[in-house]
DNA sequence: CTTCACGCGATTTTT
DNA sequence: TCGCGTGAAG
């Protein structure tokens, strides 16, 4: 941030044309031109909300009611702030660069690094990472004798995620949350977690929001020159804020109370990290003088893919009454793909992405697939890469997530900030240079009975009763570091970063082992001080830190680049916000798509509902339903029963590959183990349950007759067409779906009855 | 202290 | 299936 004033500065007196507004419809115009005071933007799926923000800010630029720097504007990817930021520069012109827009996470990080100094903090502070703090968890519960395998530090983690979200001090944890022996451990870790992480000038993601917020609580004059600065405040995706970020936005909004607040409770998909879906509904108490102004015109979608989304959402009872209508053209029905397994589906799909590419004309780049979760991206890849169908891929094992790549970075870490205990941890033995358990054991717990950093004790290893070769290393591995740390601030960052690298033998490791895997280890870190070398050259003023920051902040999708000739494989969350001609929602089944919601968690299904929602209303023109009958988890073949959601959106939006309508069993109560589209195979409602396993008994032979409906291991469902014989000897002829006729010795079938 | 082998548990979703 | 953590040997 090149211009940061905290004074207001005078308006300048050159009022930018504002006519980009006349393209807009109704509520549009009012959403960008009602400036004053606080905005709620109930804005559907498709309803031009980022246009709607962008020109608002532009408007307000435009009318000279505020200066650049003076608007916060909170996106909910970096990616979103760029293009956001890009679009405005087009309209206002260049100063639009000087606005403070960026992900919650990355304008809290820093203004932190600003204002930290009052809450105890040195600007360099680190920034945790789920890893880290696992890690730290983990080293705490091993201290305190807590079975780490009986407990699992992540489900601790979890309990101190959810606490600080909710603003919840380790005082006030066992008041608020004591419900389970999960939360007495929790109680007991959260406060020396937080001890920990103030030693080691250490901040985990939920600090970012949550120490601003302490820091204004407690410093009302650093509060206010940040009411007075930020005249106007926005919030995209506000339906995903949680209890921090509503806080935090309402302390900077007290005064003026510009606060204009965009969002879809039928998109709200983070719960699971916090995310309050009250923030929206009860923006209005809150904010007593509130506008509300819904955008309900789509115009994204066909006609087709909104009566699906529309059709699906309304099985939501918790939900907002809306009506989304459009102008579009009703467009193709939905086309459902049924496959045997995840490789007849990617198969499908990607035969599919041939015939959308030659009979449609689409370009590689109009498409997307989208999964539940990131492991479904495999399959995907490698039959694309069979065929020749070029793909990125979002999220998954991505760059910064490797092993080496995060050595590196932890070694910048140790740099930058040497109290940052996780990063010394995972560096101090990497290259193996002989400091072993029982030595680094043994520097934890002086380090701790003297309540200073381990970085502390390192120095003056000469003072600790430790085994001597160790000591050696030790000194040579503290020189290393402080050597490098001296150079920082005269030398390029990209010397010292190699020099580090050069110094600790950490790549020569790799050239050395010199096996395939260990050269791309090399090529990761070569990569890894490349981006090092890039964002020296990009910054305005660029130090180690403020890199640090920006990679730990940095967000998968950032890096998504549409304009690429590729087709775009991600998960349904990471679809948020994008929209593509054409979309392909695989894996839709129980256990899947819905994940999870086993103790029959309604408010599970209701969020898995809201997700389907978004994934579908990611699509302009084309959109694809795909499921597998039969998909191997953990290693072994599982058999997949139907989404419930395939029977709950309107079958006329919706057709088979070969044309014909799609037959859905009874939303509710059905049995969930047939899943066939082509017989409708229903049972006594008796035997029925939802979720249930699968209803089927062994057969007995007498029981076995023309008509019969059977299940058998590796064929699935079939019908019995013939039978010759009886007894030990009977030969029955089945009709399977998949497999076509089939002559099986029915003492050997173990089949199952369906009946 | 390091390395290697074996067994088990994991898979939501993410800043 | 695979990566990780634990345990025994060198």
């Amino acid at each position: 941030m090149k211009t940061f004033s905290l004074k207001a500065e005078e308006p300048a007196n050159n009022p930018v044309n504002t006519d980009f507004i006349k393209g807009l419809n109704k509520p549009q115009l009012e959403a960008v031109t009602h400036t004053d005071g606080p905005l709620l933007i109930i804005a559907g799926a498709g309803s031009g909300k980022t246009r709607v923000l962008t020109f608002r800010i532009a408007y307000i630029l435009g009318n000279n009611l505020a200066r650049p720097w003076e608007i916060l504007a909170l996106t909910f990817t970096n990616k979103a702030a760029r293009e956001m930021k890009d679009r405005i520069v087009q309209l206002i012109g260049d100063e639009a660069r000087n606005l403070w827009m960026g992900t919650f996470h990355s304008v809290f990080s820093k203004i932190l690094r600003m204002e930290c100094h009052h809450i105890g903090y040195s600007q360099d502070f680190s920034i945790y990472d789920t890893d880290d703090s696992d890690r730290l968890i983990k080293g705490i519960m091993q201290e305190m004798n807590i079975d780490t395998k009986a407990t699992p530090p992540k489900s601790i983690r979890f309990r101190i995620s959810a606490a600080k979200n909710k603003l919840v001090s380790p005082a006030h944890f066992p008041e608020q949350f004591m419900s389970s022996s999960v939360d007495d451990i929790a109680a007991q870790i959260y406060p020396v977690y937080e001890k920990r992480m103030k030693m080691s000038n250490a901040m985990d993601f939920d600090d970012l929001l949550v120490k601003p917020i302490e820091l204004f609580e407690q410093h009302a004059d650093v509060l206010q020159r940040y009411q007075q600065k930020f005249r106007y405040i926005l919030i995209d995706e506000y339906q995903d804020t949680n209890h921090a970020q509503y806080m935090v936005t309402k302390m900077l909004a007290a005064g003026h109370e510009n606060i204009c607040v965009v969002g879809d409770d039928a998109q709200s998909i983070y719960s699971f990290r916090g995310a309050d879906i009250s923030n929206i509904l009860n923006f209005k108490n809150d904010y007593p003088q509130t506008t509300e102004i819904p955008l309900e015109q789509n115009y994204r979608s066909t006609a087709a893919i909104l009566k699906c989304a529309d059709s699906l959402i309304k099985n939501n009872k918790n939900q907002l009454e809306k009506t989304l209508w459009t102008e579009n053209e009703q467009g193709d029905r939905i086309i459902l793909l049924e496959s045997f397994d995840q490789w007849d589906e990617a198969n499908r799909v990607a035969s599919y992405i041939h015939k959308l590419k030659l009979q449609k004309g689409y370009r590689y780049n109009e498409i997307a697939i989208l999964y539940r979760t990131n492991y479904q991206s495999r399959v995907f890849e490698d039959v694309l890469r069979r065929k020749g169908i070029p793909y990125q891929l979002v999220g998954g094992m991505s760059f910064y997530q490797r092993k080496e790549v995060k050595d590196v970075i932890a070694y910048l870490r140790l740099l930058v900030n040497p109290n940052d205990q996780e990063a010394l941890m995972r560096v101090i033995n990497e290259p193996t240079r002989g400091i072993g358990q029982k030595t680094i054991d043994i520097l934890q717990q002086t380090a701790r009975k003297a309540d200073i950093p381990v970085w502390e004790v390192l120095k003056d290893v000469g003072s600790v009763d430790i085994y001597t070769p160790a000591k050696n290393s030790i000194a040579q591995f503290t020189s290393i570091i402080e050597d490098a740390r001296g150079l920082l601030g005269e030398t390029p960052l990209l010397d010292v970063a190699r020099h580090l690298m050069d110094a600790t033998g950490y790549i020569k490791q790799f050239v050395e082992e010199n096996s395939h895997e260990s050269l791309g280890r090399r090529e990761n870190v070569l990569e890894m001080l490349n981006a090092v070398s890039q964002y020296e050259e990009s910054a305005e003023n660029p130090s180690l830190s403020e890199f640090l920051q920006q990679i730990s902040l940095y967000s998968d999708i950032d890096d998504l680049d549409e304009n690429q000739p590729t087709v775009t494989l991600m998960t349904a969350h990471a679809s948020k916000g994008l929209e593509f001609p054409a979309v392909i929602i695989v894996g839709l089944e129980e256990e899947l798509f819905p994940i999870g919601g086993r103790n029959g968690d309604e408010a599970n299904f209701e969020e898995e509902r809201r997700l389907f929602y978004v994934a579908i209303t990611r699509a302009q023109k084309h959109l694809l339903f795909s499921h597998a009958r039969s998909r191997s988890r953990f290693g072994e073949e599982s058999r997949m029963a139907r989404s419930r959601f395939l029977d709950e959106v309107d079958p006329n939006t919706i057709q088979t590959e070969t044309g014909g309508t799609i037959v859905q069993n009874g939303a509710r109560n059905r049995d969930r183990n047939s899943t066939y589209v082509e017989y409708d195979w229903e049972k006594p409602a008796a035997t029925r349950t939802k979720m249930s396993p699968p209803v089927s008994v062994p057969v007995r032979e007498g029981e076995v007759t023309v008509g019969s409906k059977v299940l058998h291991d590796k064929f699935g469902a079939g019908k019995v067409i013939h039978k010759e014989g009886d007894g030990a000897d009977a030969r029955i002829t089945v009709f399977f779906q998949n497999y076509g006729q089939k002559k099986l010795l029915l003492k050997y079938a173990k089949l199952k009855s369906l009946d």
